[in-house]
RNA sequence: GGGCUAUUAGCUCAGGUGGCUAGAGCGCACCCCUGAUAAGGGUGAGGUCCGAGGUUCGAGUCCUCGAUAGCCCA
């Protein structure tokens, strides 16, 4: 078969006349085409928009309405292609900013670009020889900035021909200089107030490299430790809050398994569960060991000691146990004992040495016994000071050392070599340790009642948002600010090189933030101190400053855009916003850190709702991932249906729970999309001739199905609005289709045909349809905007001038408003006459289908059906359709008989059904088929210059080509 | 392991405060039309409402437990 796109689609594929007629009739007209041709279509129109200026033009037309404003969450520069969820979140954001555009507010939409961060960093550092060591800072920044800035172009590509409007000549990146330097003085408004400090934190450290070591460099590999069994003693002033069993003469030890001998030096608790019961254990040369119950035999195996060695005193729960002091094993300070639910019995002694500054778990724990963190070893993984006889050897070596001194004091139990799956540095492939570095917190207890108050005056959508980030909020801890990175804005702060005390002062804030401002933050690298701080002077009367080292935290800079983006652009109009849009995954995110921040600024959320979205998973439910092979490229989606088709789907599905999207998906939805063009080249088609403002059919005077579909649309709009304005965009896409389907297309449209193809041109039954159709397409077209906009500009495109000019002239249907209820359609009484009417239009189907299975009729025209009711008021109300009835039921006659008419068989009897009151009789319709309107009749031939037209026919024939003809 | 959310026909969705044989559109099957034509119309077949208990005269709807999936944590 021949397939050849493109040719023919411009043709009018619609005729005047008829091939096999040689009789005129009203067929539809247009150049819309029925296949969208997407691909290259879609790319016209948003040139056009572009060209044009549409969006802006649609801000300058609202500029004195009120503002609704959606702040755009920035995506990650780490790709330069969008994934499936990107798309969707964009496309939601857009369905609602033109929406709300359409209704009257000024909505403008500034993309944003998430730039800094280690991932980029990471990616770009991947591809240079030599390592990053090869590159000095600026010229690491400077790859990353080229990095970023590549990808930022695809993405712009990408989200450009989804159909997003929005200002893109000047989206907001956060790698700007303007950006940066907001940034900084956000950082240095929260520290005027207190609420920065600096802290001690453990992190993944590589002693080779000399550097933290973010997750994601984080490798693992086996490698062989040494197992230890180390027994701390109950010091004497503890032994009042040991068990009573006890005897007192016997020393007690809780021991503790560990496989890294080395962070011993930094042990400052012995952690049990709470809940655990712990076993008082006598052992012939040990004195009394605690031990967990589950582990005791695994324990007496390793330390080698026999069962029959050992007498049970006693047991306790773990929390009983709380706060008892024992001894360091061979330091001069206690370990307390403390309970945690971190504390497990899958191996070990159920009693944990705790470090805090040697892992992130004992450090959390710390910090709530207020233990205090010692990490006695330097960057280079030598100890310090503090490690007493060790310092000064790297703590690898001093493993066997400090296991050797163990032995030699008596504190050893048992000593092994351990082989276990340990982190490695990534760049070096050496084994890494938890160190305590010194970091940049926020103060979060300093505001959090504040951000939980703020967080009410929130509305969250859905509802259960609030929950979800309410208690995130609630428990959080402080949030660590400081990266050991160079991909990112500097923190603001200098040390003074003769007491380390930090500085940061509202001058050093204003001036870093003003060279910034012109120079963006490589100047933090290139300049001098001095340029930053003049002849400043340290408290402790130092003039020499250095700065600091690191960067801020990512979340800090997409955190801080409410400032940097909200209140730094006029045409924004300052916070809070009307609405963020995100991911689920943004509770512990974005929305999290724009809250913080903006509280601990201004006391207030930066927006008014957050509306928040799930995850993209295939068709099964499953999440997608490379490996398994089901993620949807929404490139691919759009070479193959277009963007309107994938907007579609954002449309049609509940976005609050997962998102499935896949092959039998896009199809169905692309079918849905061919219906809802179809019927707009129906209305296009039939509306050629159609002039509103000389040939509109006053309301009176439409008949009464087409007040019908005229209220029908009018509950349309209603229904659609209200799901727009709860962001329900699945129930739009139901009534939408519902409407197009059920209303029009088998329905209205399908009745409506005889009247418009074969009534006189411009008699009133015609121009009674195209009066109601006018109406339809208006509404439609507006409808669409929101979801399709490339299908609603094509249809608007293609509508016939006169129309456009009785209506809404506008050069984009972009820059229409939506369509509002007009109550001067709305007639309740309708529905229900309707409705009844439309069951036995359903009844009267089915008895032609049978007729029809049994090969009597092939169109319905061929019948006629006679009509008898058990209920009366029925029965009138078919009556009261008069000469309409055929053409509701599309056949050639149809009558209402008596019920008591009801005898036996006729012979021309087709076939009868009979239920629910309503009986219907099929018959061979009398007369004649018209040549021209197929329809049977009994009044052939009664104008003899026309031998085969009924006499409705004639009568609009002589209309349309002239009388006298 | 914890928190949150979800699970109704092949697909996308309806089914306020528990009450008739669980609905819609699409898709599918069969048929018709050939003057919306790579369109249009008609009829029909599809559901142990995730599972198991429980409350109740009655549960898709309420309660408990569990399964599966997704997100966030640990």
């Amino acid at each position: 078969m021949c397939r050849c796109p493109g040719i023919g689609i411009f043709d009018s594929e619609f005729k005047v006349m008829s091939e096999k007629s040689k009789y005129p009739l009203n067929l539809p007209v247009t150049d819309f085409p029925m296949k969208a041709n997407s691909f290259t279509r879609e790319v016209e129109f948003q040139k056009s928009w572009d060209d044009n200026k549409i969006y802006e033009k649609s801000l300058a037309n609202r500029e004195k309405k009120d503002k609704f404003v959606l702040h755009d969450g920035p995506p990650y520069l780490s790709s330069s292609k969008i994934h499936i969820g990107t798309a969707l979140n964009k496309i939601l954001k857009d369905i609602i900013t033109k929406y709300k555009a359409q209704r009257g507010f000024y909505a403008p939409y500034v993309p944003g670009y998430d730039s800094h961060g280690l991932p980029i960093e990471t990616a770009v550092v991947k591809d240079v020889k030599g390592g990053r060591r090869s590159l000095t800072e600026i010229e690491l920044r400077e790859r990353c900035r080229d990095f970023a800035l590549t990808n930022l172009k695809g993405q712009e590509a990408n989200f450009r021909r989804l159909g997003i409007w929005g200002d893109w000549a000047n989206p907001y990146v956060t790698l700007k200089p303007e950006f940066e330097s907001t940034q900084i003085k956000i950082f240095g408004k929260m520290a005027e107030k207190g609420y920065l400090y600096k802290g001690l934190k453990a992190v993944q450290w590589c002693p080779n490299c000399e550097t933290a070591l973010a997750e994601a460099e984080v490798e693992y590999a086996d490698h062989e430790s040494h197992s230890i069994y180390v027994k701390f003693e109950v010091e004497p002033g503890s032994r009042s809050k040991l068990p009573s069993f006890v005897p007192a003469d016997e020393t007690v030890n809780f021991v503790i398994w560990t496989t890294t001998p080395w962070t011993l030096p930094g042990n400052l608790g012995v952690a049990l569960h709470p809940k655990f019961n712990y076993l008082f254990v006598k052992t012939p040369n040990d004195g009394v060991v605690v031990v967990v119950d589950e582990l005791k035999d695994a324990f007496l195996a390793a330390v080698g000691i026999a069962d029959g060695d050992v007498k049970i005193l006693g047991n306790a729960s773990g929390k009983s146990l709380e706060l008892i002091e024992t001894k360091h094993p061979f330091l001069d300070r206690f370990s307390r004992v403390i309970v945690g639910e971190h504390v497990t019995t899958e191996v070990g002694t159920g009693v944990v040495h705790t470090a805090p500054g040697h892992g992130p778990e004992d450090f959390v724990i710390g910090a709530q016994y207020n233990l205090g963190v010692v990490s006695p070893v330097d960057e280079r993984g030598i100890f310090t000071a503090d490690a007493g006889k060790f310092a000064g050897n790297r703590y690898d070596k001093s493993n066997p050392e400090i296991v050797e001194f163990l032995r030699e004091i008596g504190k050893l139990m048992a000593h092994s070599k351990y082989a276990h799956s340990y982190p490695h540095c990534w760049r070096c492939k050496k084994p890494l340790i938890y160190r305590a570095t010194e970091q940049w917190f926020a103060s979060v207890d300093g505001f959090r009642a504040a951000a939980l108050k703020a967080i009410d005056e929130v509305k969250w959508h859905p509802a259960s948002g609030r929950n979800r980030i309410y208690t995130m909020v609630e428990n959080r801890s402080d949030w660590c600010i400081s990266r050991q990175r160079t991909w990112g804005v500097p923190i603001p702060v200098f040390y003074c090189k003769a007491c380390d005390k930090p500085l940061i002062t509202p001058e050093s804030i204003s001036k870093v933030a003003e060279i910034f401002k012109t120079e963006g933050s490589d100047s933090w690298w290139k300049r001098d101190v001095k340029d930053f701080l003049g002849d400043t002077k340290c408290e402790c009367g130092g003039t020499e400053f250095k700065k600091e080292t690191d960067t801020m935290d990512v979340w800090f800079d997409s955190g801080v855009t409410h400032a940097s983006v909200l209140d730094a652009r006029p045409e924004l109009r300052g916070t809070p916003c009307e609405m963020y849009l995100e991911g689920s995954d943004q509770h512990r995110g974005w929305f999290q850190s724009s809250l913080l921040t903006s509280v601990a600024v201004h006391g207030r959320a930066p927006y008014k709702e957050v509306l928040t979205h799930g995850f993209v998973v295939d068709e099964n439910g499953r999440k997608m991932s490379k490996s398994v092979g089901n993620v949807v490229d929404p490139d691919e989606v759009i070479k193959q249906y277009g963007a309107d088709v994938l907007r579609l789907w954002v449309a049609s599905v509940n976005y609050t729970d997962d998102i499935p999207i896949g092959k039998n998906m896009l199809a169905q939805l692309a079918d849905v999309y061919r219906k809802l063009r179809n019927t707009a080249r129906y209305l296009l088609g039939n509306l050629h001739d159609f002039n509103p403002a000389t040939d509109s059919v006053p309301y009176e005077k439409l008949s009464k199905l087409d007040q019908y579909v005229l209220h029908r649309l009018q509950q349309v709009v209603s229904e659609v609005t209200q799901d727009f304005d709860k962001y329900e965009f699945f129930k739009y896409y139901q009534v939408l289709q519902n409407f197009c389907v059920v209303d029009l297309s088998s329905f209205y449209f399908d009745i409506v045909k005889d009247r418009l193809y074969t009534a006189g041109q411009k008699s009133e039954s015609r121009r009674a349809v195209q009066t109601a159709l006018n109406e339809i397409l208006k509404v439609l077209v507006r409808l669409l905007v929101p979801v399709t906009p490339h299908l609603a500009e094509d249809i608007w495109q293609f509508t016939p001038e006169a129309i456009k000019k009785a209506g809404a002239n506008e050069e984009s249907v972009l820059l229409t408003d939506f369509p509002t209820r007009d109550s001067k359609f709305v007639n309740d009484e309708l529905t229900t006459f309707w409705s009844e009417l439309i069951d036995v239009r359903y009844a009267v189907n089915k008895a032609l289908e049978e007729a029809r299975a049994g090969r009597k009729i092939g169109k319905s025209l061929e019948a006629q059906v006679v009509l008898q009711f058990d209920d009366a008021a029925l029965q009138s109300k078919v009556s009261s359709l008069g000469e309409e009835l055929p053409g509701f039921f599309i056949v050639s006659q149809a009558k209402v008989a008596e019920a008591t008419n009801g005898k036996a068989s006729d012979d021309e009897l087709l076939s009868e059904l009979n239920e629910n009151g309503i009986r219907v009789r099929v018959l061979k319709a009398d007369g004649e088929k018209c040549a021209r309107c197929w329809k049977y009749s009994t009044k052939i031939g009664v104008h003899q210059k026309y031998p085969d037209l009924c006499d409705s026919c004639t009568d609009a024939l002589l209309e349309t080509i002239g009388a006298g003809a």
